[in-house]
DNA sequence: AGTAACGATGACGTTTACGTAAAGAGAACG
DNA sequence: CGTTCTCTTTACGTAAACGTCATCGTTACT
C-alpha cells in the first residue's frame, strides 16, 4: 500500500483550525467535501481533518493559482491517493498523468515566455521614463 | 509614440476570420469588447479586428490559460499598449507590472515545483507496475 | 437553567465568462 | 423580388465556485 495513510500522526484539526490555516472560510471546505475534494471523519456531527486532508487542500488550492478547474483537481488529486487498486486502472491513472503533466510544462514554457516578455516590456517603458527624465533634468 | 500603432500593415479581420484563426465564437469576441479588451473598428455595422486587436487576442487568450481573470488580463494589455501617457501615469504602470510580474513568477516557479512532484509520483506509480509487470512474468 | 459560541444543514444569492435564442439590418445571389 | 447569409443588438440562461442568510443542534461556561 504504497500510498495510504496509516495514519500515526494524525493529529485532526476542525474546521476553524483549517480555515485559520489555509485562510479558507468554512463554506469553501464543506463545498469541497461536496465535490468529494476532502473526505474528513466525522465525530457526531462534526468535522475532523487529518493529516490526508491537509495535503489534499494544500494540491487543492496550489491547483486553483495554476488556473485548474475543481474538477481538473480532483482528478489530480487522485493520482496522488492512488491506494490499493488494479493494474489496469493504475494504467490509465497513468494516461491521465501524463495528460495533466504535458499541460503543466506547456503552461510553464508559456509564462516563462510571457515573464521574458513582460520583463521586456517593462524595460522599454523605464529606459522612456529615464529618457524623459534626463530631459526633465536638462530643463530644470 | 513607442507603442502606438502607425497602421501600417492593418490588414483588418472580420469576426468571423477572428473566430476561426483564434478558434473563439463571435460571443466571446464581442463580449470582450464590451469588457474593453478590444476595440474593433466599425465600417458601418460590422466590426473590424486590426492587428492590434489580434496582438491583444492573443495576450487574452494566454492569460486565460494561466489562470488570470479578465480584468486582470485588462490590466495586464494596458501596460503593452501605453501610447502616449503622462509620466507619473507611467510610473504607477511600472507598479502594477512589476506585481503581475512577480505574481507570474510565483506562478512559474510553483509551477515548476509541481511538474518535479507530479513527476516524481507518476515515476513511483510506474515502478510499481514494473514490479507487478515482473511478478506476473514470474507466474507465467 | 440561560445564553453565548461553534458547527451543521439547507436554500437562495452573486460573480465571472460566456451560451443561446429572438429579431432585425444589409449585402449577394438566382 | 424573395431568400439566404453574415452580422448586429438585446436579453435571458447557465455552470462554476463560492457568499450569505436562516434555522437548528451541541457543548461550554457562569
Amino acid at each position: 500500500m504504497l500510498f495510504s495513510d496509516t495514519g500515526m500522526t494524525d493529529h485532526v484539526m476542525t474546521i476553524r483550525q483549517m480555515c485559520d490555516a489555509f485562510d479558507v472560510t468554512p463554506r469553501t471546505l464543506r463545498f469541497y467535501e461536496a465535490k468529494e475534494l476532502l473526505f474528513p471523519r466525522r465525530e457526531g456531527q462534526k468535522r475532523l481533518f487529518t493529516r490526508r486532508d491537509r495535503a489534499r487542500l494544500k494540491l487543492i488550492l496550489r491547483g486553483k493559482r495554476f488556473g485548474f478547474s475543481l474538477e481538473e483537481i480532483r482528478q489530480l488529486l487522485d493520482l496522488y491517493y492512488v491506494g490499493d487498486q488494479q493494474a489496469t486502472q493504475l494504467e490509465a491513472t497513468l494516461d491521465i498523468a501524463r495528460d495533466r503533466l504535458r499541460e503543466m510544462e506547456r503552461k510553464r514554457d508559456e509564462l516563462t515566455a510571457a515573464v521574458d516578455d513582460l520583463r521586456h516590456q517593462m524595460k522599454m517603458v523605464e529606459d522612456m521614463l529615464s529618457s524623459v527624465d534626463t530631459v526633465k533634468d536638462a530643463a530644470e
